[in-house]
DNA sequence: AAAAGCGTTGAGACG
DNA sequence: GCGTCTCAACGCTTT
């Protein structure tokens, strides 16, 4: 019979080695592990303040192995992260769909309830300007993603209207180079939660029902899958967002060069794809998923051979989409440094942004001194003879920068690079293996009983007939 | 064409 | 005959 099991946490506050946690876990269907703090405890008992905080460091680290291994998607693969995007899927179609949203609370839910507000209330507790927080909106630029719930489910009904659109939507499809976003951005309103993600998945549920629809990896759910898959991964990898430390991240020789960083931060690299998608970044805090894998590989293992994380701060400074799992996966996969390892796919940062804007309209937006080179030379305008440079009023390495790097030549020597980082990488594994100890009795056998981990865990195993 | 790693699969060893 | 483990081969990877 499945029961319901309280673990009350007196002593032996761990996981390790605690048989009444176990025999808790054993056969239930819900457990409740409890700690109680006694309120007559502080008042009657002299406790010095550094064994309080013994204890409740203790409670934190507790509490976080809890979590952890409730953590679902990771136990259902067992205790393993799922380090490709169909692994999750798999899991996730055992796993079921979200919970539905919650509706909005009404004027029913207030009913019996007041809203108490100071007379002073704005001015000691209102919403602080720019300027009170130090900002000078003079710097801000178009306001082209309004900030706010409201605007999140405007934009949300707008784009979930073009049923066909939805339906067909494939992601690799999309232009990182048009003049108007060519996706939903939503993804600010996802990240501040103005927008709930389980409302959005719904939402685009009961479009697809009974129609012919795109699907993951691809499709609007599929995008919203990459969201959980980078979150996973960085619940459960320690040190996500760095290199160091961090086990599923390629340990790579990235180069210092701050001028280098400098000029891509800026947009002045002299590559004008490159430049024109990081000065809209800069300028309206959106870009298309691909612009941003064209600038990530450039940074890293592309071009400039600078640290993803380095290319991660900048994203984190101006994205208003940043998200911290989503940014340091994302920047792990542009450098082939983690979860995408065909690190001999470069990006041409000239032929990338052709293919959907040949005329290089989106360029000439965001660089307005390259508005008049002809689209012949507009992904590289040091190409073009003087007397064209001369007539577009932009001479280059005057007017606009000359390339940093030559993307041929670095491209090249950066793919031995990396292809170095990777044979480094799987000797450094095969030693451990190697290390591990004596040639008998080294591999771990299944331990006596089961873990906590498998309790939880274990699925039963169900065989239909 | 050929680079790399993850995860699955199937064959075979082992107890 | 069965479960468990290991290994190599293979297909796949959001352009």
């Amino acid at each position: 019979m499945k029961h319901i099991s309280i673990h009350w946490f007196r002593k032996g506050l761990r996981l390790h080695d605690n048989p009444a946690l176990l025999a808790a876990m054993t056969d239930c269907h819900k457990l409740y592990p409890i700690f109680i703090l006694d309120p007559w405890f502080p008042k009657n008992m002299r406790v010095s303040v550094n064994r309080w905080r013994f204890l409740v460091e203790s409670l934190r680290d507790l509490d976080e192995s809890l979590q952890k291994l409730n953590s679902r998607v990771i136990a259902e693969n067992n205790g393993k992260v799922p380090l490709t995007y169909v692994r999750l899927q798999t899991l996730l179609a055992a796993l079921g769909p979200p919970k539905r949203p919650m509706p909005a609370p009404t004027l029913e839910n207030l009913k019996d309830c007041c809203t108490p507000c100071k007379d002073n209330h704005d001015a000691e507790y209102g919403i602080p300007t720019l300027e009170e927080l130090g900002q000078d909106p003079e710097q801000a630029g178009p306001r082209l993603y309004p900030g706010g719930e409201s605007e999140a489910l405007c934009r949300l009904d707008l784009h979930m209207n073009r049923t066909a659109w939805v339906c067909n939507f494939q992601k690799p499809q999309t232009e990182p180079n048009s003049l108007s976003p060519s996706t939903t951005v939503l993804s600010p309103y996802i990240k501040f939660g103005c927008l709930s993600v389980r409302t959005f998945w719904w939402r685009l549920a009961e479009i697809y029902q009974g129609r012919k629809h795109s699907s993951p990896p691809v499709s609007l759910h599929g995008q919203l899958l990459w969201r959980e898959f980078f979150y996973t991964a960085g619940a459960g990898i320690p040190n996500f967002n760095k290199m160091e430390g961090n086990p599923v991240c390629v340990q790579v020789d990235w180069d210092d060069n701050p001028e280098h960083l400098r000029a891509w931060s800026e947009g002045r690299t002299g590559y004008p794809f490159i430049d024109a998608i990081m000065t809209q970044l800069r300028t309206e805090g959106w870009i298309h998923h691909l612009a941003r894998h064209a600038v990530a590989c450039f940074l890293t293992r592309g071009d400039l051979w600078i640290s993803w994380e380095q290319g991660q701060k900048v994203f984190e400074e101006l994205l208003l989409d940043a998200d911290w799992s989503l940014n340091a996966g994302n920047w792990q996969w542009l450098s082939a440094s983690a979860f995408f390892h065909q690190f001999f796919r470069v990006y041409s940062p000239v032929a990338f942004g052709k293919k959907t804007d040949r005329g290089g309209e989106y360029i000439k937006k965001y660089l307005p001194c390259l508005q008049k080179f002809p689209a012949e030379y507009i992904y590289e305008p040091w190409k073009a003879p003087r007397s064209v440079q001369e007539q577009a009023g932009c001479v280059i390495g005057r007017d606009y920068p000359k390339p940093i790097v030559v993307h041929e030549v670095v491209s090249k020597r950066n793919v031995e690079r990396m292809k170095a980082a990777y044979t480094r990488r799987s000797a450094s594994t095969t030693a451990q293996l190697e290390g591990g100890g004596g040639k008998k009795g080294a591999r771990r056998k299944t331990p006596a009983g089961p873990s906590v981990a498998e309790l939880l865990t274990k699925k039963p195993k169900t065989k239909s007939s």
